[in-house]
DNA sequence: ACACAAATTGACGACGCGTCAGAAACACCA
DNA sequence: TGGTGTTTCTGACGCGTCGTCAATTTGTGT
C-alpha cells in the first residue's frame, strides 16, 4: 500500500534539490549578485520564509552547492584512481578528471571557487564547513595516495622534506590556478595565451616529469594516453578535444 | 612664495591616498563585509557623499587598491628582471619576488584575488579595468620576456606550439594558486601540508627543471641562490627564511 | 471530528547603497 | 575688502535586500 499522497518529508527534500538546482542556474547564467532570497522564492513559488527553513542565509546555499561540487569532483577522482597501468597512469587520469570537471561542470567549478571567499565562508555553519573540509580532505588524500603508491613502487622519489601532499599541492595549484585565471582574466588571447587547457596539459606533464615520476613521457605519448584514459576511465563523460584545438 | 595654505587639489589627493590606505586596513583586518561606504566616511571624518566624489561605488575602491597592488608587483618583477647571472637566475628572481610579495604585502595579495570576482569586476568602470589589465599585461610581458631571452640564449626550448606566455602561465598558476589555497583553505596542516612556501619553492624548481631550463639545479643549489637573490636584488625587502622553517 | 505539531506566509525592522538639493568653502577679480 | 560664480561637501532620503516572527495554513495521529 504505497502512499498516494507523497510524504511531506519527501516533498521538502525535493524542494531542497530544486532549490540548489535553480540557484546554480542563476549563479552560472546571471552571476552572484542576482542570487537573492527573494528571487529564489519567486522562482520556486514559495515565500521567502520557506527558503529560510532550508538554509539560514544566502551564503549557506552557496556552500551547499560547493559541497555538491566537490562531491562530484571526488567521484571523478575516485574513477581516476582506478586507472590501469601504474601510478603514472593514475596521476594522469587525475589530470584528465580535472579537465573534464572544468569543461563539463562549469557551474560546479565556479561555485567551488566562490566559496573560498571569506565573506561567504565566514557566514556559514560549522557543520557544513566541516562537510566541505572533509570532502576536500578526501580528494587530497586520494591524489596523495597515488603519489604514495608511486613511491612504494619505486616510480617516484620526493625531495627531502617534501610530503606527497605538498607535492600534490603543486599539481592542484597549477591546475586550478590556471583554470581560475582562465575563467576570470579577461582577454587572455591578447596577453599571448591561446588555450588554458593546452597550457595546463603541457604544464602538468613537465611538472610531473620534473619530479622525475617514472615513466617519463614526451608530449606525444602524454597526449595519446590522455585520450586513451578519457575513453577507458570516463566512458560516460564527453571526450576531450585533441591538444591542437584547445 | 610657497602657498602656506595647501592647495585644495592636493588636499583631495591626500584624502584619496588615505582612503585607499584605510580601506586596505579594514579589508585585511576585518574583511570585505566590513568595508562599507558609511564606515569609510566615518573613518575619514567626512560625509558619505564625499567618498562618492572619489569613487562611484564600493567595488571601484577595491579595484583601485588592486591596481596599486599590481603596480607593486610589477615593481618587484622589474627588479627581478635585472638579476645577474643569466635567464635562469632571472626567472628564479621572479619566484623570489612572488614570495616576498605575498609575505610582505598580504593586503595587496588579498585584494588582487578579490578583484577577480565577477560581482566586483563587473561593477567597475572600463577605464580602471583597462588600467588593471594593462598592468597585468605588463607583468606577464616581463616574465615572458625572461623566457624569451632564455630561448634566445639557448637555455630553454619550449615544446612545439607552446608560447612563452603559456609556459609562464604554469608558473604563475602554480605560485598564485598555491598561495591562494594557502590563504583560503583552512587547516592545511591537518591535510598534510606543512608549509605552502616550501611547497611552492620546490614545485617551481621542479617545474622549471621539467621544462629543461638550463642550468638544472638541485634543491640545495636552488635554495642557496634564492637567498643570494633576496639579498642582492631585493636589499630593501625583509629576507626570506630558509626552507626548513617554512 | 478534534487537537496537537509542523510548515508556510508575508509584513516588518534594520541596514547599506547611491542620489541630490541645498549649504559651505573656495577662487578670482574689481 | 566685498562680491560673484564655481567647486566641494553634506546628510537626509528612497530604494532594495536581508533575516525575523507572529499569525495562519497544512498535516498527522487518535
Amino acid at each position: 500500500m504505497k502512499p498516494s499522497k507523497p510524504n511531506k518529508r519527501q516533498e521538502i527534500q525535493r524542494r531542497e534539490r530544486q532549490l540548489l538546482e535553480t540557484a546554480g542556474q542563476i549563479l552560472l547564467t546571471e552571476g552572484y549578485s542576482e542570487l537573492s532570497m527573494e528571487r529564489l522564492a519567486d522562482e520556486l513559488n514559495t515565500a521567502k520564509g520557506t527558503i529560510y527553513n532550508h538554509f539560514p542565509n544566502r551564503e549557506e546555499i552557496v556552500l551547499a552547492m560547493a559541497v555538491q561540487a566537490i562531491n562530484k569532483r571526488q567521484s571523478l577522482f575516485d574513477a581516476a584512481s582506478t586507472a590501469k597501468g601504474g601510478s603514472r597512469m593514475r596521476i594522469l587520469a587525475v589530470g584528465v578528471a580535472c579537465e573534464i570537471y572544468v569543461r563539463s561542470y562549469p557551474a560546479l567549478f565556479l561555485v567551488e571557487n566562490l566559496v573560498r571567499h571569506a565573506s561567504i565562508w565566514d557566514r556559514c555553519s560549522d557543520a557544513r564547513r566541516d562537510l566541505m573540509r572533509n570532502c576536500e580532505h578526501r580528494c587530497m588524500g586520494l591524489v596523495a595516495g597515488v603519489a604514495r603508491s608511486a613511491m612504494a613502487d619505486g616510480d617516484l622519489e620526493l625531495p627531502r622534506g617534501l610530503s606527497p601532499e605538498e607535492m600534490v599541492l603543486s599539481l592542484w595549484a597549477l591546475t586550478s590556478g590556471s583554470y581560475l585565471i582562465g575563467a576570470t582574466s579577461p582577454s587572455l588571447p591578447e596577453i599571448g595565451i591561446g588555450s588554458v587547457y593546452r597550457s595546463v596539459r603541457i604544464g602538468i606533464l613537465h611538472t610531473i616529469n620534473g619530479f622525475n615520476w617514472q615513466p617519463i613521457w614526451n608530449l606525444d605519448e602524454h597526449e595519446k594516453r590522455i585520450h586513451e584514459t578519457t575513453d577507458s576511465v570516463f566512458p560516460d563523460e564527453p571526450s576531450l578535444p585533441p591538444i591542437e584545438d584547445a
